[in-house]
DNA sequence: CAATAGAGCGCT
DNA sequence: AAAGCGCTCTATTG
């Protein structure tokens, strides 16, 4: 018998206390109201919901609307042309009278402090949010996040809580979205929602907990489970970051831009949308007639190729204009106006109106940190992704871009450490197939690049690695068209060379390093003979790739090479995984990681701890209880810098 | 007016 | 016939 109630004194409290008390393990999550909603640890709590054996309650603290509109009020507003107008907001009923958030957290601290399994979905955010209320405590492991799991039983589909309720058992609940802006409505409306989640979590937690032993995840699933107090940290902590550079930069693209956009308009002889890919198609490659400058197009747009699939009349929109495209055209003033302001209002908005002005309710700077949010199973692959901002994709190439990294620094007295493993990809790759030439080349300490070049043009590696960065550029292609499956013409495009030299270069790679491929080979035809397709990582992950047995032969291709990839990727990310939980259980206190980038992670350190810090980061990313895992030696690079630019 | 799709581009 | 992401802008759709 499931009991569900909405808890609304502390004598009712106490009540729900006690009986969650008498269970192992229950199921929680939170909403929050701005500011700072998404922020773990600065954000607002303003519902927590529970759920156990028969029992599921939701607790509010501070909701106002009530259940009923009652009336309607007239307010001023700017729209964003600066327009004043004006818009009816309706006026609710007040809302119960509720415990304060310090009543509430006083009497489920020895609930969320104890030894009990606490479940939630996406559990860093309920955790990390309840930690400011215990004055930065986090409430401590056992944890199992149901998101974390419904990965790893099957990464393919959709894993969000409703998602998976709908799948499981048919529920559609909370169609609205309450839980996005909960602020916005009834006090009715968001306790069901609020209940809902924490009852449906806790069935969800039921269901996957089982199956984690059963599809033998459990080791790989706990490691990600200690991996989440990690995450906790880092969004707790945030990455500092300099407003000032930012502020500066911000100046000069912005002058930048308006010398290009004249350029441009110069060079056009009028003016148009320079940020519509359609106006840009009719500009350059529209005809003289018509104002055009008569460009001959050089790649169709995804949906053009689509369109010209379906045998479909092809426009002058269906053209790319990208950046490869404008390429071919450089010298003509218009194309290279036309890609100094792509790159730069590329930049600025991107990265730097993004930061400084967000949107209200988003910020993401606070006390000059940026507390983004990391997800350790953002890609399929198990690889990281990063959001809110992506600190993943922070510009590196070019020297405006440099400058943006730059804003990236430590704050004073304090330096950051930027770590990142050598050739991790290739490490894997010859880990797996445990000889031949590219593992013979990492144990002499010459890296894969030099090996590949020195094979297929016969020199030797010393002559290549002196006098002939050509070749090991050739080399790099051929190295990345492994890993990622790629064909000749991309090949030539990354190594500048024709696509018959590419496909010479790759018929001498396939002679020179017949295992590679035999292997490649084996985890394909191996993955295709399972009961579901899949192939595994270094520490069971599972990439399950059903179209392995498409007879489109497109499709079968792209799955082989999306699987292959996977394995070397996945076991990359799970290096690097465990290098993190292993920096967590051993690092100088006042150190903290803060960001993470597929190869490379960040540390923030005081200046007095730098050495220690370092030493503590190295034996996490290469000590023995790693490099025990893998075949070949594992190398890292660690820099200590005032900023990130500083490490490339 | 808000949500979504497509193009394009930043990173490993 | 190049793996994996997230963000911003425009244009379109509801």
């Amino acid at each position: 018998m499931l009991s569900r109630s909405i808890v609304l004194d502390t004598e009712h409290l106490d009540h729900v206390v006690r009986h969650f008390s008498r269970h192992g393990a229950f199921f929680f999550d939170i909403e929050s109201i701005p500011p700072y909603r998404g922020i773990p640890a600065h954000n607002t709590v303003s519902w927590i919901s529970l759920a156990t054996y028969g029992m599921a309650v939701t607790i509010p603290m501070g909701h106002i609307k009530g259940d009923r509109i009652i009336g309607e009020r007239v307010e001023m507003y700017e729209t964003k042309t600066g327009k004043i107008r004006k818009r009816k907001i309706p006026v609710w009923s007040t809302a119960p009278e509720q415990l304060r958030p310090s009543q509430v957290f006083e009497a489920l601290e020895p609930l969320l402090f104890s030894d009990r399994e606490k479940g939630a979905h996406s559990l860093p955010m309920d955790v990390g949010s309840v930690a400011k209320y215990y004055g930065g405590k986090i409430p401590p492991p056992p944890y199992h996040d149901t998101y974390t799991s419904s990965v790893l039983l099957d990464e393919n589909r959709l894993n969000g809580l409703k998602p998976r309720i709908k799948q499981l058992y048919k529920i559609a609940y909370d169609t609205e979205d309450t839980g996005r802006r909960v602020e916005a409505h009834s006090f009715r409306k968001v306790a069901r929602y609020s209940y809902a989640d924490s009852a449906l979590g806790w069935l969800l937690y039921k269901h996957n907990d089982p199956l984690i032993d059963k599809q033998g995840l459990r080791d790989l699933f706990d490691m990600e489970m200690e991996l989440l107090e990690e995450v906790i940290d880092m969004a707790a902590y945030g990455d500092p970051v300099d407003k000032a550079v930012l502020e500066e930069l911000e100046r000069e693209l912005t002058a930048a831009l308006v010398e290009h956009e004249a350029r441009i308009y110069r060079a056009v002889g009028r003016e148009f949308n320079l940020n519509s890919p359609p106006q840009k198609a009719q500009v350059f490659w529209g005809p003289k007639e018509q104002g055009g400058l008569g460009l001959k197009p050089v790649k169709l747009t995804d949906g053009g190729v689509k369109k010209k699939r379906r045998g479909e009349k092809l426009t002058i929109t269906d053209w790319s204009t990208d950046a490869d495209s404008l390429k071919k055209y450089k010298g003509h003033p218009a194309v290279d106006a036309m890609l100094d302001y792509q790159r730069d209002d590329k930049l600025k908005g991107t990265y730097v109106d993004a930061l400084l002005h967000p949107d209200e309710d988003d910020c993401l700077i606070i006390n000059g940190r940026v507390h983004a949010r990391f997800n350790p199973m953002g890609a399929r692959t198990g690889r990281w992704s990063s959001s809110s901002p992506n600190l993943q994709n922070i510009p590196v190439r070019t020297p405006q871009g440099k400058k943006i990294r730059s804003a990236f620094r430590a704050e004073d007295d304090y330096l950051e450490l930027i770590a990142d493993y050598g050739q991790i990809e290739l490490v894997m790759l010859a880990h797996f197939i445990g000889y031949g030439a590219l593992f013979d080349g990492f144990w002499k300490g010459i890296d894969p690049h030099t090996i590949t070049a020195a094979l297929v043009f016969a020199l030797p590696p010393d002559e290549v690695k002196a006098n002939r960065p050509d070749l090991r550029s050739i080399a790099k292609g051929l190295n990345f068209a492994i890993v990622y499956g790629a064909g000749p013409d991309t090949v030539a495009e990354m190594a500048e060379i024709t696509v018959n030299e590419a496909r010479k270069h790759m018929k001498k790679h396939r002679a020179e390093f017949p295992e590679v491929y035999a292997y490649k080979a084996h985890v394909i035809d191996t993955a295709r003979r399972q009961k579901y397709p899949h192939t595994t990582t270094l520490l069971g992950r599972v990439r399950r790739m059903p179209e392995l047995r498409s007879r489109d032969d497109e499709k079968r291709s792209a799955a082989e090479r999306q699987l292959f990839n996977s394995k070397i990727q996945g076991s990359a990310a799970d290096l690097i995984k465990l290098a993190m939980i292993r920096w967590r259980r051993n690092h100088p206190a006042g150190a903290h990681m803060t960001r993470t980038v597929h190869d490379e992670v960040g540390v923030h350190t005081p200046k007095h701890l730098v050495e220690e810090s370092k030493a503590a980061l190295l034996d996490a990313m290469v000590g023995p209880g790693i490099q025990k895992l893998v075949k070949v030696p594992l190398t890292v690079d660690i820099h200590a810098v005032e900023r990130w630019s500083d490490a490339k």
